[in-house]
Formats: structure tokens, sequence, C-alpha cells
DNA sequence: GAAAATGGCTAACAGTTGTAAGCTGAAAAC
DNA sequence: GTTTTCAGCTTACAACTGTTAGCCATTTTC
């Protein structure tokens, strides 16, 4: 790669880098501004035209890649449990880690996910529904249900999943005991549910 | 009450129904200024400070009055279903229709729940948990299971409700019907499977 | 080595925002 | 009937926004 696209992908990840790091509990990617994003990125406003066409687009590749990074975790988790392990436990344990570490990403994913630019919707609903197959994948060959049945089953999940990591987020790493331990219980019921039907 | 109270009365309506009437797919309440809600109100600017401190002073105004009006609504549904009727159906139906009839309403319930207001955030889980509470009471009441299961069989129940009305904002009827009988399936599911706890 | 491409810059614009200061006329209090 | 209260108004300001135009220095291309 020639010295002036590295140059260009470095102030590219600074951009997307920037965003992230000024998401928190009080600040939505919708509440940034290209200038303040620029600012924090260390380029003058206008050069951020010169990677993404507004901020609507950074937002997107920030959704994409934040999808990817989660997707990969939890795939790498259903590999753990594979060799011994409750699929149920290593999974709810895998996301809280990530959300641990990876909160703004979260953040993003979450409040995108009922935002305003149907875009970022549909970016976000379509990681989700990856999410989903993967799951229902899973399912259906451990435990040999209907694909309606399976799909709804890994649909139920991975909403509870979400939403308790929404909880989470605030919480203290007490209360986040409590929490999982909640969820558990609520996916063991969805399992033995869908078993019985 | 005086022809006084009675005028500023008229113009805090007003100003509730103009940011209501503002919010679409495209606009969240946070993303509406003082100034165009004054204006879709038919007042100054500055008039704005003679009914509320702010505009977070406003939404939370707004989260009160719309998760009171939901409770209203599903409190009614379920004494529907008392005299014959699934509890499950007659409580999604009520749900979907209320989305249907205040779209605004649960919009600003759905986004807010996980904005950057930690007061907004507050305010709209208060009155999930109001909702979660009746639930309980009910499951407990009519199946005698433990607390803990019930309040994790009513949390998972009003999650999924939730999410799912989210989903049905953006649908066509027809879609909908798809939605809804998913949704049966996975209330059923965890019905089902908290009793067999 | 000359010419073209390009990432980053400065300056400038028109528009919007929240909010302060202060006036006015009508209702309320006395 | 006089005084006080107050919802609503106009004007004004400083801050910030997205975006255009155009220059510059360096890398890339030929």
């Amino acid at each position: 790669m020639g010295i002036r696209a590295q140059q260009k992908e470095k102030t590219r990840r600074a951009l997307v880098e920037a965003s992230f790091n000024q998401l928190s509990a009080e600040r939505s990617f919708s509440s940034l501004s290209l200038r303040e994003v620029a600012r924090e990125a260390g380029i003058a406003p206008t050069s951020f035209y010169r990677h993404f066409k507004d901020m609507e687009e950074l937002g997107l590749t920030m959704v994409d890649e934040g999808g990817l990074t989660l997707r990969q975790l939890m795939r790498k988790g259903r590999q753990r449990a594979a060799q011994g392990g409750s699929i149920i436990r290593v999974s709810i344990e895998t996301f809280l880690e990530f959300i641990d570490s990876n909160p703004n990403v979260f953040r993003l994913l979450l409040r995108e996910r009922s935002g305003t630019s149907a875009a970022f919707r549909s970016a976000v609903q379509r990681e989700i529904e990856h999410f989903i197959a993967e799951l229902m994948e899973y399912l259906q060959a451990n435990a040999g249900l209907t694909v309606e049945v399976a799909h709804a089953q890994a649909e139920a999940m991975v909403i509870l999943v979400f939403s308790a990591g929404a909880e989470a987020l605030d919480m203290t790493p007490k209360k986040r005991k409590v929490l999982a331990e909640r969820l558990v219980l609520q996916l063991r019921m969805i399992v033995k549910g869908g078993a019985a039907l």
C-alpha cells in the first residue's frame, strides 16, 4: 500500500475511533456533529468529506464494524461451549464481556436500532438477523426442532440477551450478577418451552 | 379554574401535542428543538419557558403521560380477558392496537429507554416496571408460581412484546399478522417453560 | 523529471440554536 | 378602582452547525 493510501486509512480510522470515543451514556451518535468528530480526530472540519459523504455514512461504517466484532466474538464463544460447558451460560458470559469491553459499540447498535435513520435501522436489524440465524442453526442441529419453533426461539433469546445488555450498561458488577442469573432462567424457560411445543 | 389558568393549560397542552405530532420514524424527541416545538404550538420561542424549564422537562411529562395511557389500556385489556379469552392473545391485540393508534407515544418510550438522558431512561424504566409488576401479579395469581419465576417470566414477556411492537411500527398490516403469531408462540414458550421449572 | 491527483488546510457563508432583557395588556388580588 | 401578577411578545446575542470555494504540498503517475 502506498504511503498516501496508508495515511488516508490512518485518519479514516481516527475518525471512526473519535466517534466511538465520544459515545457515552449521555451522548448518542446522532447527537455528534461533524465538526466535533473532526476536532476529536485532529483534522479540519472540511477534511471530513475526503473520507465520508456525511455523518450517516460514517455511522453505517461503525455499525457494520461493530456488528462484525460482536458476531466474531459470539462465534468463538460457541466454539468454547462446544467443548464442554452450557451453551447458554457461555453465550451470556461472552456477551456481557463484549459489553464490558466495548460499551460504546453496543450503545451504538442499541440506539440506532430504533433511531431516526432507516438505513441505520436496517443495518442493525441485519446484524441482529445474522445473529439469530447463527443461533437458530445451532439450536436446530442440537435439539432437532421445527424451523418455525427454532426461529421463534432464537429470536426470543437474542432479544432478551440484547435487552439485558442494555440494562447491564448502567450497572455495577454486583447487580450484573443478579441480572445474568435471571437471564439464564429466562433463556432456560424458552429452551424448555420450545421443546414442549 | 380561572380564565387565566385555563388559557395557560391550553397552550401547555398545545406544546405537548405539538411535540408528539412532530415525532415520526425520521424524527426523535431529542432531535426536536425548543424553537421548532414552540413554532408548531403557535407561540414565541421564549414563551416556552413559561411552561417548562427546558425540553427535558417537557419530555418527561410526555413519558409520564404516555406510560399512563398505555397502562390504562392494558388494564382494560386484561379485564376483557378475565371474562373469556386467552390472556396472551388479548394482551397482544391490545398492545398492537395501542401502537397503531398512538405510534408516536410508543416511539417516545421506545427511544428514550436507551436515550442520552438518565432521567428519561429511568422514567421509561419505571413505566416498564409498573407494567411488569401488574403482569406478574396476574401470573402469580393464575398459575401459582415462585416470585422469582413469575418475575422472570413477566419481564421476558414484556420485553418481547415491546420489541415486537418496535418492529410492528414499520410494518404493513399483513406482515404484522405474521409477527403477532410468532409473538404468541414465543409467549407460550415462556408460559410453558416457566411452569416446567 | 513534468504533470496529475489528492488529502488537508483556511476563510467564509447562511442558517439555526438556546436564552437573556425588557415591554405590554389583560386577569387576579386587594 | 387601584395595584399586582404574569403569559406572551419582540429584540438581541453569542455560539454552533453543515457546506462551498479555493489554495498548498506532497505523493503518484506517466
